[in-house]
DNA sequence: ACGATCAATCTAACCGTTTTGAAGAAAAAA
DNA sequence: TTTTTTCTTCAAAACGGTTAGATTGATCGT
């Protein structure tokens, strides 16, 4: 009874102390006017406003209890009397108490984050898939680390080594590298992994990728029926496994029909615009006997530096030099570019990649290994 | 020898414990295995590999010293003979010993992470911006938080909250709504915070933008010099202060050159592509004999959709409709678009950006409330 | 040979939580 | 009344690091 009292007068002082908040006032006087709770009051620094954080053991001296049992009353659990947990709660509100989520990361060995590496955030192919899985880890109460690589394998490494120190729960990987070395280490970690957009060749590897050899048959295939017989291949970074499997459709797609592939009309730099750029360029200027009358770019980047090169060589796209893509950026939609193009489901492969991550991280780990492929649809525009 | 054998053997135990890991399996059991050193074994677990976690107090034990010697070691004391030094790095490599980030977070109160918050970052000069902070930010050992808004400040508002908890060290806010009432309390924290991409009207707060009213101001007045006098307006979000300002500019263009501005060409919707083909397929149905000779977009996004719209209307830009946009965004450069815009410098932006927020993280408070004014460059290309 | 000095290392406290096991009080049963 | 049971709450031990202060042993001057 006499607690509950106390414990009112000190409250009543609290919410006076609050109202002077911005004027003239010191620590000291602080103290003297309320005993203990002199937290969450905002004290001068530099001539700067700033609030001392409460932690859960002011929120407890404030309400008179154990810190045990904020944290029960706070965390909802069933064995806090109502009441209490009603009063705690109030309490903390007032207090503008929030969980210090670095300690419970600490004790829970778990810090609801997760690490998303990427080669290139500028290529919106990746913003797209980016924007899939941050909003369905909202949706789960996670936070996602950005890590982009600039196709960087060493820097890569690093992030990795970062986030495995800041205890990511589970990481997404869009691979800068075929290098998977250092990627084997996570594999075999506590860390759950999802792969996206380019599997790795390591059986407990969890990969959701499109069909890039299915993706690029269909492209090519296409050509061929349009009659196009010298198509080019201009690829991105030779090492990385989507090119090969691009490059691998668009050799298939020649098979299927019986056809030949000239050998010198393959060429790959990084996916790029600047790269399509150079690459469709020299192909113009080197041989113009040899000419190629249609291209299949790996990505649409490169699509969109082909098309730059054509013209301004002169020619016209597609009666000259028909270009198709691969990804289905937004920007291959424009009226002015209307590229034809193979398109990936990007914003929903992204939150089935958290999704299965999620599956993992909850699984404890039975459902790894599994490698899921998603279908790729050609969207024919104008330039094909 | 001995030790070895032992911890071998216990290593045998451990893998029977883990296995009843979801059933019964009691604390103490655990406690009386600990004593020896059965970290950095892999362990196998529902069939598959995973490496348990050694902790500095392993790397301790190893070396045969306490846990504090292991610390200073490590992060390179001089109190440290440089034998102990040498010996103990040896072998935390070994173990594969990675400090936990989390661990060091609570005890230094320094997390070494910072937040990004941001409204869409499938507009390309987001990621254009992102870049530069986070390469500024690997430099200087930062890992950011990607915090994507999608426009919505409920949103924004539990990120915030989301990253306190997380005992972010800065934060990097390029703000989804005008409505800053959640943003003060940041301001007030301990939380060092650098406002990107729109000023807010804070004293302490610290900004870095674009000069918008003057970018603004010399779009229009180029059209104006052109000759167009009917110039509409299409923006985004009107309670936004990246709008408001870029309409200041557009009528203190008119009010330059003694024209009067027609109220009806103001029209603002989304900082979105749709918004602006939506926009402006209104204003060239409604009423034809007002129709603009020209626009001026507040963003690239908006002037791609609002092109669509002309060209869908049968109209030739710039000839009939010139259109002018904002940001620079790459794809306003390729050569089926060029697109005549207000440049930003977005990739320095973000380095900028970053560098400030480290000054400020450093400085203890000294230099908030910085307003950086950067200059727009008018590119002009086919549109307008 | 003595205490003083110094370098190297250790012990223990601390960061802000969660959680276990124990304790206390009230209610129910004997 | 005493014992048992149940409901709340508490104290203390983790979690994995950093760091202040104590301790030790060797080196030194005298």
């Amino acid at each position: 009874m006499k607690d509950r009292e106390q414990r009112k007068q000190s409250k009543g002082l609290f919410i006076a102390v609050r109202k002077n908040y911005l004027s003239n006032y010191s620590k000291k006087l602080r103290v003297d006017l309320h005993e203990e709770a002199w937290y969450n009051e905002s004290v001068n620094v530099y001539g700067r406003r700033m609030s001392v954080i409460p932690t859960i053991k002011d929120v407890a001296r404030e309400a008179g209890v154990s810190y045990a049992t904020v944290s029960r009353a706070l965390n909802n659990h069933p064995e806090v009397s109502d009441d209490t947990k009603k009063r705690i709660i109030k309490i903390a509100l007032e207090m503008g108490y929030q969980p210090n989520a670095i300690a419970q990361g600490l004790v829970k060995k778990e810090t609801k984050t997760v690490g998303l590496i990427i080669p290139d955030i500028t290529n919106p192919f990746f913003p797209e898939v980016a924007r899939g899985i941050e909003d369905a880890a909202v949706e789960a109460g996670y936070t996602i680390f950005l890590c982009n690589t600039n196709w960087n394998a060493e820097r890569e490494e690093r992030y990795l080594n970062v986030l495995m120190q800041k205890q990511v729960d589970g990481l997404i990987i869009g691979p800068s590298s075929e290098e998977i070395s250092h990627l084997g280490k996570i594999l075999d970690s506590r860390i759950k992994t999802v792969f996206i957009s380019r599997a790795i060749n390591h059986a407990n590897s969890t990969c959701i990728i499109i069909d890039n050899v299915l993706g690029a048959e269909q492209a090519v295939e296409y050509l061929i029926e349009r009659g196009h017989r010298k198509i080019a291949f201009i690829g991105g970074r030779e090492d990385i496994s989507t090119n090969r499997e691009r490059l691998q459709g668009y050799t298939q797609a020649f098979r299927n029909n019986g056809l030949e592939l000239d050998e010198s009309l393959v060429k790959t730099g990084s996916f790029k615009r600047d790269s399509g750029y150079f690459i469709m360029n020299q192909l113009l200027k080197s041989d113009t006997c040899n000419r190629p009358t249609a291209v299949f770019a790996a990505n649409d980047l490169l699509a969109l530096g082909v098309i730059q090169a054509v013209k301004e060589n002169g020619l016209s796209i597609p009666q000259d030099i028909a270009v198709v893509g691969f990804d289905d950026i937004e920007f291959a939609s424009l009226p002015e570019i209307q590229l034809t193009t193979v398109a990936q489901p990007k914003y929903d492969m992204g939150k089935l990649a958290f999704t299965t991550l999620m599956e993992l991280m909850r699984g404890g780990g039975y459902s790894s290994g599994r490698k899921i492929l998603l279908d790729p649809v050609l969207v024919v525009r104008k330039t094909g």
